[in-house]
DNA sequence: CAGCCAAGGTTCAATGACCGAACCGACCAG
DNA sequence: CTGGTCGGTTCGGTCATTGAACCTTGGCTG
């Protein structure tokens, strides 16, 4: 990768998991991911990221076993690019990188995480203070916050806007708002349930 | 920065955290400034940076808040650059990626952590299980695993190999120890930077 | 069937970051 | 005066990133 030669030098796991996640925008694909974008080109319009660095990032993490490239869809074939549990164990150094984001450069709350079980705020670990528990990434709950955009340009932001589990598959279907016409709808957007190693199970709190 | 551009339209608090720190080397630099790294020219040999980009980064990271520039030696006018609270609160983020870095890459121990005042390692958060409580930084061991070269070419690493704690500065004195002679000067006990440590909270419930 | 559209890439020139080596200035020791 | 160290800066070459254009597969429309 970017940095192989001289950070293969250093005997450190931080160095090492650096190597595999320290190039630009990668650590933003695996966030939107855990965020439930799963398509090439919902990251590339949430992103605003090239083409070209997506694709090699997508494929890159996929290399590393951090994604899996699953298809979703035969007819015309699509792939999605879903998390493994290698990608799903970043989620802590994540909510930690944020957590320091905010409390040293941010001005208002963006987000909030609840445990979706109770709908206690998380903590700085990621654990629930009131269950007294390590909350499982699919049972985190993401709602928006004060300080963010309402109505942002592009559709996967207004996905995101709604409360919504981690690693939830977003969806871009529901209706088609801010538009004067043109309700143009994806082909074959039926049926776009998770197969197998389903990450969200519905807990009925 | 090198990403600003991009990432300052993200509403994330992890594109913050990125614009900030996500270039190359930053990590393993503020990973230096807690190993108790502090002259420029000990982090030049131990990281093998190009001179021009560790020049970049430590004053980007001053700029940021991150780093403290502190003249320590007026005779030669000499400067040492020492972690802020802002760059210390990072070793949550650093002590998860570190992991992570581990348990997906890494094939044996490198690095020991533990709790300085009763020796329990520590848990994935930097916590300590013994005492319930959130290691502050400061009370952080540090000794070598089985996995780390016992004879690493730079002086540096080789200061690095003895027990210490987090953010103790790096002593090149004691020359080539080979013997059992540890003439070493009482760490610790040393009036410590302006940087307040954090309190002692419970960890979680 | 022609034409258009969408998703998911690939290609390419231009720009910017990074690299390694050389150079520089302040200071001190001999 | 000479050499050595520390903490940089400068510079040419290389590598990565960027943004735009193009391509491919396949469905849908008329």
């Amino acid at each position: 990768m970017a940095l192989g030669k001289d950070y293969a030098t250093q005997e450190c796991s931080i160095a090492r998991a650096l190597e595999v996640v320290g190039e630009r925008w990668t650590l933003l694909v695996i966030r939107d991911a855990l965020y439930g974008v799963r398509r090439y080109n919902d990251f590339l319009v949430h992103l605003g990221i090239p083409r070209a660095v997506l694709a090699a990032r997508l494929q890159a993490l996929t290399a590393e076993g951090i994604l899996e490239k699953r298809r979703y869809q035969e007819s015309p074939p699509r792939d999605e690019y879903v998390l493994t549990d290698r990608g799903i164990a970043l989620w802590p150094t994540l909510r930690s990188l944020g957590l320091w984001g905010r409390e040293h450069f941010g001005e208002s709350r963006l987000r909030y995480f609840r445990h979706a079980v109770c709908g206690t705020e998380l903590g700085p670990y990621g654990e629930c203070p009131v269950c007294a528990l390590v909350v499982p990434v699919p049972d985190v709950e993401m709602t928006p916050g004060p300080g963010l955009d309402l109505d942002p340009a592009d559709p996967v932001s207004r996905a995101l806007l709604a409360p919504r589990r981690l690693l939830e598959p977003v969806d871009m279907d529901p209706q088609k708002p801010a538009g004067p016409d043109a309700p143009r709808k994806s082909p074959g957007a039926e049926a776009r349930e998770p197969v197998g190693a389903d990450a969200h199970k519905p807990v009925g709190a």
